[in-house]
RNA sequence: UGAGUGAACCGUCUUGUCGCUCCGGUAUUUACCGGAGAGGAAAGUCCGGACACCACAGAGCAGUAUAGCGGAUAACCUCCGUCCACCGUAAGGUGAGGACCAGUGGCACAGAAACCAAGUACAGUUCGGCUGUAGUGAAAAGGCUAAACUCUAUACGGUGCAAUGCCAAAUAAACCCGCGUUAUAAGAUUGGCUCGGUCGAGCGGGAGGGUAGGCAGCUAAAGAUAAUCGGUAACAAUUAUCGCAGAUAAAUGACAAGACUUGACAGAAUCCGGCUUAUAGGUUCACUCAAUUU
RNA sequence: GGCACCUUGGCCGAGUGGCUAGGCAGCGGUCUGCAAAACCGUUUACAGCAGUUCGAAUCUGCUAGGUGCCU
């Protein structure tokens, strides 16, 4: 196992307009409050296995501060954790935090890798 | 010692491991090495500019803003000094602080009477609709009100980096309605209107459709720090040193260990000067009042 | 990021600086065997904080919340 797994560098985000707009018309989504995980089997020009996206919606959080926070708190909790992921085919993904107080970064770790598990059983079958 | 006033500054730190963005180098297709990486308010978008395009920006009206006096500045609703008014024992603080002897309007309730005046009660009287007192009210006939219209002085062209320029990709031609085609010309430039200037053969609307990627603008700037010097000060000049974010679904995080005062408000998006608002705690300097001691 | 606006009871909505209309809803009553309708009564407001003024929903500034536009 090389160090490389554990990077999340740019050419790994999601970027492009449409591939948004097809992830939330036709994606599936997968919950575990306070996360929430909408994804999409679909093919792109990238050479990367995945493209993920973070968002916190501004209703919910209304600082920038703490809005910065989570978002940074789900991109570590998801490098860390970003070779337990098992997809046959390209996927997009966003990650979508729903609560309204400040999270830890334990709790977003332990809920991230529940919904990890179950996408994976979801994409074997 | 206590209470207070005014300025200026800091606003968690250190080490290690993993990781993010940009720049430079090595290597060459994903790695390694080195460097840099949010704030005093980055916020609100409330003022003022720079910059870009519209004619390097025209005329008049309209409109908006400012308002003792003097200065600073690129500019300002900013800052400094000072006069006046009010508040405070004081240090200090606050002030949209021109003009109702140019004109127009407004002055609820109460009161006999409220803004071209008119005239209540009582008393006095030189008998004149004269004088005084009472009473209501913020104000009773000369006042208040311009953060009422207005006048005076000064300033202001418009739009804002989603400006603007370039590259790439994509499509759509036709249809319906209105106006116009060598002129007294539709329309565009201009924005509330009028004029002037320039361009001008197509233009405006409806319905329907395509794209919404990249590069430049983009960070070196009215720049920061220190010293000297001019000025009461804001500020200016000279010299030396430094080289200080530049993302674009949007970069600063996680873990471990340690320290203390146990860490507030809060995240750059074209860039500066201010104002306003949020802010745990701490440091320094100057000054005032009270008490005590020498 | 930039620009333009809005805020009056639970809801809609009028309002020249001088006691904040009106409708719907709610509550109580009359009527009814019970309800509906109708009628009578009644509760609840100027987003917040300052300033100007004798006096602000109204004029001015700041703050909070909300809405629309741009390519």
């Amino acid at each position: 196992m090389t160090n490389h797994r554990y990077k999340l560098p740019k050419s790994y985000s999601l970027k492009r307009k449409l591939l948004i707009e097809a992830l939330f018309n036709k994606g599936y989504s997968l919950t575990s409050f306070p996360l929430r995980l909408v994804y999409l089997p679909i093919s792109y020009p990238e050479n990367t296995p995945f493209l993920v996206g973070f968002s916190v919606p501004k209703k919910k959080i209304k600082k920038a501060v703490n809005r910065n926070r989570i978002k940074r708190l789900m991109r570590e909790s998801f490098r860390k954790q970003q070779q337990e992921l098992n997809l046959p085919q390209k996927t997009i993904m966003m990650w979508i935090y729903s609560g309204k107080k400040m999270p830890d970064y334990n709790t977003i770790y332990q809920k991230m890798s529940l919904i990890i598990n179950d996408l994976n059983k979801i994409e074997q079958q």
